[in-house]
This record gives C-alpha cells, structure tokens and sequence, in this order.
DNA sequence: GATTGACAGTTCTAAAACAGAACTATATGA
DNA sequence: TCATATAGTTCTGTTTTAGAACTGTCAATC
C-alpha cells in the first residue's frame, strides 16, 4: 500500500497514519509540543537526518499540521509552530506518552511527569464519553457504520 | 537512528513509537479492536504483504501486546488476540481515530460512530485529568523532569 | 576585505525496509 | 486424485532511510 492510498481509505484511523504514521513525524511532533520550533532544533535533539526533516516538515505544513512562518529577513529564516489542527494531535501525544509511562518504563521510573496548571497537581490522561463523562474501555464500545463507510458494492 | 535505540531512550512516546510507530502495526491493530484475529483476516482486509504481517505479528507478540495462541490442533493453527497491555492502547486507537474524524473526514461524513455502551450514546473521546476531571488541552499542561528523566552530563 | 560561524536546507551513495508474487507445509473434503 | 483452506516463508526488484558532505545567505570578527 502506498502512503497516498491511506489518505483515501474510508477509514479516520488510516487517514489519520497518513499524517502521522511515522516515527519521525511522532517525534519531531513531541519536540513541537515540547516548544521547539527551529530546524537545527529539531535536529540536533532528535539526531534526525537533515533530509528527512526537511521532508517530513514539508508534509506535516502541507496537511496542516504545522505552519511555517518566517521570523526574520536577510536572510530569511522560517520556524515552524503548530496550527489548531496541530494542537488538536495533544491527545494523541498524550495518549501515546501515558502508556509508555505504564508499560515501557524501567525501574528508574518516568522520564516526565505533567501537572495540570487548572488543578495543580500531577495528573494521567484519562478517556472518557462526551456525553456521560464515564470513563471508555475497548469492550464499554459499540462501533456502527456511519454515513461515510465505504458503500456496500451493489449487485449488478 | 535505530529502531532499537528508540527503545532505550529515556521518553515514554519513543518508546511506545519503537512498538506502535508504523503504519501496519497501528493498522493491525485497528483490526485486533475490530475482532479481527487471524492470519487471513489480517492479511485480507489490509491488503499488507504476508511477508510483512508476519513480521508486524511477531513483532506485536515479542513486545506483548498480542498474544499468540492455537486454536486448533493438526494441522496447527493460531490467532492473535490483545493482551491487558495491548487493550490498553485502545485510548490511543480512539484519539486517532477522533483527530482524523475531525480533521480528515470527506464531505461524507465519518466512515465510522462509536456508541458507549453504558449510556447508549454516540460519543466522542475526551482526555480529561485524572485528578479534577477537567479537559486537558496541550497549553494547560506543564512538564516536568520524572525519575528516569537522562541523567544531566556530569563536569569531570 | 577575507574568514568564520549560524542557519536552513539540498545532494549524493550505500544500507535497510517494503511490495508483489510465487512457493511450502499440513490437513480436510469432493 | 485434486482442489481448497490456513499460516506462513522465500525470492526479486523498488522505495525509503541513514550518514555524510555540500550550498547559499547573511552577520560578526580578524
């Protein structure tokens, strides 16, 4: 399967891989949320190839992730900071970093602990339902096709 | 970098990246969510090389996620089926799926609605804090250094 | 006024990963 | 005996990635 493919599949979750389904970009997203901006930035703290960041932040400008605005003249130079459809990714990021922070840790314990500003305190992400508010699990769901599911193929 | 040498860095989203970071094995297990359990069904419904879906599966049981386990005897045969550790990504499955419901859906609409089974609701995730309950958004968040952050080099 | 350094990339080659197709192995049923 | 089902493995060629060097613009320094 082709990346370009991903993009069309009748899928949210495969659309979503096309974006964000690689390692790269995972990691040079963390840096963003972490208030990095600058290409050598990005860089030297991920020890990414140049070529392949310049690659990814192309495609991560180009769906809409990031913006790449420039922050001086002569010469000129570009940073790249995350738009509303960037910021939205939070949940993701976090999600992703909570599990690690339950399986992939070793004895030392965490690499980072996050405190909510609202409340003070050290806090873990927690999913839960829009409209009740109860927490989600795998099996408390019911998955239906909605009106953008791929088209039954009709006979004849 | 290695895919190796993101296990070991001291970053909960590297190394769940080292696990989930490809397209296949979160497209695999968008599957494994689905029920989907077996070798065939994988294969059939991804459109991913066998040769690939091998690796990804084994890949998937050596970290833990799945679990491999016969389901007939003569001749053998296996299905996969998440572990504790791999139900635990369903979070992380969900955000996913929730920003490209957002953000990469058609003039369709969703290709698929979630029902919360204890309300009967169709329902959006939300990450809240698990100490006040209030939403958590990516500005309303500090971080800060854990246990097992990297050690600050140390002079002589 | 020549040289160095910062920054944001681009270009090149070799190594690794992946796609697509065919093949293997074991057993059931026609 | 032959076809089918399932779960893989093997092969070849293409694409992607890693690693390093190079380019271009400008400011500051010798």
């Amino acid at each position: 399967m082709k990346w370009d493919a991903l993009e069309e599949e009748p899928c949210s979750l495969a659309r979503t891989v096309a974006v964000i389904g690689d390692r790269w970009s995972l990691l040079i997203l963390r840096e963003c949320f972490l208030r990095k901006r600058r290409f050598e930035a990005f860089q030297s703290s991920l020890g990414i190839t140049r070529h392949l960041l310049a690659e990814r932040l192309k495609k991560l400008v180009r769906f809409g992730v990031l913006r790449r605005i420039p922050y001086q003249e002569s010469p000129k130079r570009y940073e790249y900071i995350l738009t509303q459809k960037g910021l939205d990714l939070y949940p993701v990021i976090m999600s992703i970093v909570h599990w690690g922070n339950i399986h992939m840790v070793d004895s030392r314990g965490r690499p980072m602990l996050h405190e909510h500003k609202k409340c003070g305190k050290m806090f873990d992400p927690v999913m839960v339902c829009s409209e009740c508010g109860e927490p989600v699990t795998a099996k408390g769901v019911h998955v239906h096709p909605g009106p953008g599911a791929r088209q039954a193929p009709t006979a004849a």
